[in-house]
DNA sequence: TTGTAGGCGTTATCAG
DNA sequence: CTGATAACGCCTACAA
């Protein structure tokens, strides 16, 4: 018995390491084997320790193995604070996967925001000297990124959502294929009877618009119907955007599609073509990127990110750094998928009619449940 | 010098306590009352440490300190997995929001998510017992909730985004008046005028709801312009919503307006009207509830909630309980202020052209940077 | 396979 | 106001 004694035991404290030990009538190592060293204790004991551990609902304080272990259990993943949330900004999905993938690796995920948005390092260094974090989830990761080459060189475990542009030798990273999306997408139109298929895109210069812009360049190249005409890429300006909008539609015509780098902009055609008294699906296809709420709502077909691949894959790394498992060679890239809605539904009327059948069914609907749609 | 020189300190190892009391030559208890009982400890010493902390880049090991005073120095909120986020939840912003809040009162936000929407105790009783968070908050707050009573009973410190309906002696919550909403929404279209003003929202049931349509009822009464007729609650199924607001329109008629429950709400109305070639703000006004993207995106007049105000309150009831500051003696509802865009313009054309000034401009992006509206 | 001893870094208690 | 002593609960040697 330590000095315990002294200290009265007040209402309902936690049973303890030693509360188990001394019920299953072992030595307190002999419980943190069972825990953590499995096989290193005769399945007799094993069993009664465990029965113990039941029986006094004991859990391992955490903060007490962090200390000793000299690591935290969590990791910390930055919240993009410098603006609300933007439009097709998946980060908010990805959060949720990556809660629920850090749970089974027995790990936590804790948020923080930076103050300055090109001054990170300083909220970094500090959740990891105070023994808060053992490592870092990064995401929105950007050419100069101040941040890969900092926590390389403290020897900080990470991981990214997104290429690491300025480090080759970094493979730890998962990222979307924005390319194949737009590509399946094409290829989903074409199946679907459309042609000619315009692209809507943003101005060049940036990795993700150039890698999607990319794969409607070669899906209609490898179709054989590659119209270099038929792509606008306007500036971030509704009106501006709302004009080649109008163009585009004209030169692809009825029965003809545009598959769009984002959900926005897909909703500004949406818009547009509203106005112009055409039908989405019936009249023109239309196909955005990242599925979206309102993607969603609206009947707006469009590609999906694997997030909870991506985030399981990322622990993977992460956690499995201590048992061996490393990164693979070089980063992967998932592949998005196509959700068909009745923007890409020739015979839709896309008009107040009793969603019938699989008009309005959505395949990553089979999580939801509960009914406020705020 | 305890029997840390047997261990020899590699690369790169953290300043502690020690080290810190050992460089200015005072007792390690001194330097932690420097920090955690200034007033204790003369300004010289005082002054010394800090010198001493500052230059060393001392930082306390929070795990320890966890571990000694046994409690957690963060707190869990519960993300919604039950479904891929919902048009209008406003809960991501939220967080990010408590997560600025939370790093000024030294405390730090853990996600966490249940697998049994209806069974979630087990999970906060597992973040409790392993003492990684020392309470929650709540959001989502619902009828038969059996959060609160659970969290009530065993003493752990919580607060609730949104108010806690079955338990009237808890009052650390914090909520938004969306009837005051609804209603201020209601005089700016007057002033802009708009007449008649018509109201679009939900069934009758959920407390959400019928809170929001009586701010139509009230302030349309107030201004001696009530027309119950004016008013459409269809269900939650697109093609219905969209009939019920075709009939609406024709009701309220060109120079009226209608405020909407939602954005969602706000955009069905949007589409029909223009399928219908009716253009928003010029010929009919209209208004969604929440701020999303989207209505920035498209200039729906939306009515935004004060989170940032509410994480901090809220924040505050949770560490400021230590400091003998306790909760308010009700739960506090927080006034939401209206966004004014294109959609209640009744010059504006909400055509392409260029925006020439105030037409986009954005209170809520003031915040705003980078570029990537992906 | 099991038991013993010690310390991770901090704060609380109590004596000078 | 300062300084010594004792835990907080766990894990990692090492010895039996």
């Amino acid at each position: 018995m330590t000095g315990r004694t002294t200290v009265s035991r007040e209402r309902a404290e936690r049973a303890t390491l030693v509360d188990v030990a001394l019920a299953a009538q072992v030595s307190r190592q002999t419980v943190s084997n069972v825990l953590n060293n499995p096989g290193k204790v005769s399945p007799a004991t094993a069993a009664k320790v465990r029965f113990e551990i039941d029986r006094l609902n004991f859990r391992p304080n955490l903060a007490a193995r962090s200390l000793r272990q000299r690591k935290a259990n969590a990791l910390g993943i930055e919240l993009n604070a410098t603006g609300r949330h933007r439009l097709g900004n998946i980060q908010d999905s990805f959060l949720v996967e990556l809660t629920v993938a850090a749970r089974e690796q027995d790990a936590h995920i804790i948020t923080f925001a930076v103050e300055d948005y090109l001054e990170p390092i300083s909220e970094y260094e500090r959740l990891l000297a105070t023994q808060m974090v053992s490592g870092f989830v990064l995401t929105n990761t950007r050419h100069d990124d101040p941040r890969p080459a900092w926590l390389r060189a403290h020897e900080v475990p990470f991981v990214s959502f997104g290429q690491v542009w300025d480090d080759p030798a970094f493979t730890a990273w998962a990222d979307v294929d924005g390319g194949s999306g737009i590509a399946q997408g094409v290829r989903h139109l074409v199946a679907q009877g459309y042609a000619p298929i315009g692209y809507l895109g943003w101005p060049p210069g940036s990795p993700v618009g150039d890698d999607r812009r990319s794969g409607w360049v070669s899906a209609t190249t490898d179709l054989g119907i590659h119209d270099p005409a038929l792509q606008e890429v306007p500036p971030q300006d509704l009106p501006a955007a709302a004009a080649a909008v109008r163009s585009l539609l004209e030169r692809v015509g009825n029965g003809g599609a545009i598959v769009c780098a984002s959900d926005t902009l897909a909703f500004i055609a949406f818009q547009v073509m509203r106005d112009q008294g055409q039908r989405p699906g019936t009249d023109i296809g239309l196909i955005g990127f990242d599925d979206t709420d309102f993607a969603q709502e609206f009947g707006l077909t469009s590609v999906q990110q694997p997030l909870a691949e991506i985030a399981q894959t990322l622990l993977t790394y992460l956690t499995g750094a201590e048992s061996g498992a490393v990164a693979p060679s070089r980063g992967v890239l998932f592949d998005p998928a196509v959700i068909p809605r009745r923007s890409t539904d020739h015979r839709s009327t896309d008009r107040a009619r009793p969603a019938h059948k699989p008009v309005t069914t959505d395949p990553a609907g089979s999580r939801t449940q509960d009914g406020d749609s705020s």
